[in-house]
Parts: structure tokens; C-alpha cells; sequence
DNA sequence: GCATGCGTTCTCATGGGGCGAGAATACTCC
DNA sequence: GGAGTATTCTCGCCCCATGAGAACGCATGC
């Protein structure tokens, strides 16, 4: 499947490492089915180059100071610009209710902004360089939306339509035609699609040209929503107008 | 020198893209003086792997979220436990200084707990992870004053002893003096050789077995030091204390 | 001291596959 | 439609990654 074995047995030596947070040269081998001599041979270039270290004392492989370093360039690039960042925070103080903010990144639907505190905390599987699930969430509905038809089908395609509650949106005609709706109101309601008992609201923000290029997104408790559906969207609508107009600007 | 040329090739086309943020094949062909058809099978294999992605408007590669997976699983690795960085914390309140934790890691010394606020921040080049210049550091002093002698030599032997301020202390001689003081002492003190106008102290964490394991430290604007060193010593002493006590339990 | 076990490295013959020049293709922008 | 650029394909060469097996180093136990 992937042209260079080599570098995919790496990775996967690498990732066996961090999956587990510390382990054994001989463990790896037997996960991934690799003879022994192998896979000292991966972890010793990966020792070189900085990606893991090895414990001498217990023998133990773990990650390395690189990773870290990989791990603060992707947020660095990634994290939203600071107006953005304002807005979002301002969204989640006007709303009472955690605030996210998603952008496109080449063919994925990424988080790179959150604003929650203890009150109002963000839903648990949230977190910054999120990608996932972009069918069950608000501000991955409203990107959606902004794809042309044959970008939104191979994106679909690739990572499949997962249900995570009963109300998960599981066919694509079926979220097609909800994207059409969002697509024209201009906002996207997510009920339960993604979590039980948590709804979520989404708004584009877009450049110069008009071209969806973000999205912004509150998660409040369902129960909470009731009667403030009219007050959550200007209040998403205001804040999106910001950030498109951040994004005019720049 | 590394047995695996194209796990180094690899990981050198991975740095150069986190380096520059976004780029292209063909300034990482050039920047690193490999064909481009190479690069392109390696930016492919490493787009396959997700630790890259291919930003198809306009051809640039940028870090996948992968990499920020790594970062994510060494940082969840290497936090320091919650006792420890509620110590460190009350050191940093006690003193009004920002406060560091430090330990072995291998035969690295890493920063794994900082706290510091608006009013007394940390040293600008310190952060979680960080792992250079023991010589120069307190907390490193503390730390390279623990280790054996020949532990000691290949430690300096491997990464130098850079300059950083006219009162770094260069000389390996001179400074296996100084450790010596330190390791009777118990206390390390630095005085503006890592930074201008900076000192800091430490104190060694020890385990049940008396051995060192880690160490605490503040930082301090020189000025503020003068007529408080008994003071910043004795909290030292008490909060490693305290560390050292969770240490022995766990 | 000798035996045992474990982690790690070494040796070496084999052949899979990485390599890179060059060409071909797929774009975009005038 | 043509020039320029980005990306992939082709293909034969030969390098070097591979993995079995053995050897080494270093504990611990008897």
C-alpha cells in the first residue's frame, strides 16, 4: 500500500512507542510483528534522530524531545490568528456557552481555536487540531457546506459517516440535503448528533471573495437551548461578521 | 553516520517543513540538496502517514496532525504528577518567583512543570520540554551534580558547554569544582550565566533511596535576590522537601 | 565461579525496493 | 493556445535494508 515500507514501519515503531507511553523493544516487535533485530535497528535511528530516547536503567523506549517539538510548529501554524481568537472568546462570554472556532486545512475540517472555562467547559472529545467527525458537528456542517459537491463526496468518502448517538447523520443524501438548508440559512444546529444531551450552533465566517473559510461554534447543554435558539444565532452571526471582517482585512 | 539513510532523509524533509511552517517540494529539494523526485516520494509518504498534509490550492506542504498527536502523547508522558506541580506552585506564590521542576530522562535533564504568572514570568527561553544548557541552570546544576562522574563527562562530553553570558561557566573543571559545592551544599545557585540580570537556585528532589531525582527552582530578577538568599534557600529546601516526601510514597 | 536469562548488538548473504535522470502529465496563468 | 510550473511516472541499476542466527554484555541466582 505505502510505496516506502521503511517509513511506514517507522512510524508505526514511533507510534506503537507513544501509544503505550513507554515500552520494550521486544513488546513492539510482537505488536507489530516485526523480528527483533528490526525493529532495534528502527528504534536506534529513532534514538539518533531525537524522536524517542532509551531509558537505560529498565531498558524502556520512550518519546523524545522532537516530538514535542512537532507537536508546538503544528500549533504555532495552526492557532488561530488573535482577533479570531478574541471574537471566539467573546462569543463564549455573550453566550455563556463554549465557543470553537474550525477552518479548512487542505482536504480536513480542523479546530484551532477554543474558549471554554469552568462553567461552560468544551465538550470532551474537543480540543485543539480536532479533525474528526465533521458530519455530526456544527462548525463541520457549515464547512461541509462550503465544499463543492465532489470535495464534500471524496471527504465523506475517505473518512465515512460514523454514528456516535442515535440522531448521527448517517446517509449522505440525507446530510446533503440538510447541507442545502444550512447552506442557505447560513447557520448549522447540531441536536444531539454529536453527544447526548449537548446541541451545538455554527456560523460561517468568510474572506473577501465571500468563500466560506471558517467557522464559528457554541456547544451548550440541549436543555439549556430552548427559547434562546433566535439569541444564539445573532449572537454567532455577530461574532462571524467580525471574524469575516478580520478576514477581509487580512 | 546514521545506518538508515532514509529514515534520516525522512525525519531532515519533516524538519524542514516544521521549520519553515509551509513549504514547497522544491525548496526542501534544494534546502536539503535531494532530487525532487526523492522528495516528492518522501513528502507523499509522509502526506500517507499524516504527519504531513498537501495543501492543494497552491501546493504547499504544512505539518498533519500526527504531529501534533506526538507532542500531545510526550507531554501526557512527561507532566509532571499533580503533587509535585502543587508544590512547585506554592513555591512560585511563596517566593514571588516563577518556579521550575526538572528531572532525568535517560541521560537528558528535562523541565517537566513550570508556573509562573503576568508578575514573575518564566525565563523566555524555558518551557515545558526544555533540555539544553544543564551547565548553565540551576536546576541543571542540581541535576548534573547527581549524576557519576562519567555520566557527568558524556552528558557535557555530547552536547558542550555553550556560552550564554559572560559569567557561563565554560571550563569543565571549573565547573566539576562547582558541582562538588553543590552537592555538599545542596543548594545550586546561578548568577546570570544562562541570562543578563537573571539568577536562579535550585534544590534537589530525592527519592527513598536518597538518590537525586529531580530538582525545584526559582528565577529571579538579579536586583530583587540581594538580602533574601536564606530566605529563597530555606523555601527551596522545604518545598523539595515536600517533593521528596511524594517521592518516597510513590 | 559457573550457569542462566535477558537485552542488545553483530555478522552476513540475499534480493527487495529505493534511487534519480529524464520524460510525461496535469495544472495554472497569461 | 502556449509558456511555465507542479507533480507523477518509467525504468534499470545497485545500494542497503533485511532477518536469521550467533555473539556479546550484564545482570542475578545457585
Amino acid at each position: 500500500m505505502a510505496t516506502t515500507s521503511v517509513i511506514h514501519r517507522t512510524f508505526a515503531v514511533l507510534e506503537a512507542v507513544a501509544a503505550s507511553g513507554s515500552t520494550t523493544a521486544k513488546e513492539v516487535a510482537q505488536q507489530l510483528e516485526i523480528p527483533l533485530p528490526s525493529v532495534y535497528r528502527l528504534l536506534n535511528d529513532l534514538v539518533a534522530n531525537q524522536y524517542l530516547v532509551h531509558l537505560k536503567d529498565d531498558g524502556r523506549f520512550e518519546l523524545g524531545p522532537k516530538c514535542f517539538d512537532l507537536g508546538l510548529s503544528f500549533r504555532q501554524r495552526l492557532l488561530a490568528p488573535s482577533p479570531i481568537r478574541q471574537a471566539t472568546a467573546e462569543l463564549h462570554r455573550t453566550l455563556q456557552a463554549a465557543s470553537y472556532f474550525a477552518v479548512y486545512r487542505g482536504a480536513d475540517i480542523v479546530l484551532t481555536y477554543l474558549s471554554d472555562c469552568d462553567q461552560h467547559p468544551r465538550l470532551r472529545p474537543l480540543r485543539f487540531g480536532f479533525h474528526e467527525a465533521a458530519h455530526a458537528t456544527a462548525f463541520g456542517k457549515i464547512l461541509l457546506s462550503g465544499m463543492t459537491a465532489e470535495q464534500r463526496g471524496s471527504y465523506l468518502e475517505a473518512r465515512g459517516m460514523p454514528i456516535l448517538t442515535p440522531h448521527t447523520i448517517a446517509r449522505q443524501d440525507v446530510l446533503s440535503d440538510h447541507l442545502d438548508e444550512v447552506s442557505t440559512r447560513g447557520i448549522a444546529w447540531e441536536h444531539e448528533e454529536f453527544l447526548p444531551r449537548t446541541t451545538c450552533a455554527a456560523a460561517p465566517v468568510r474572506n473577501g471573495s465571500g468563500m466560506c473559510v471558517g467557522a464559528l461554534a457554541v456547544s451548550m447543554p440541549s436543555r439549556k437551548v430552548t427559547g434562546l435558539e433566535a439569541r444564539i444565532e445573532s449572537a454567532l452571526r455577530e461574532y462571524a461578521g467580525q471574524c469575516s471582517r478580520y478576514m477581509r482585512a487580512g
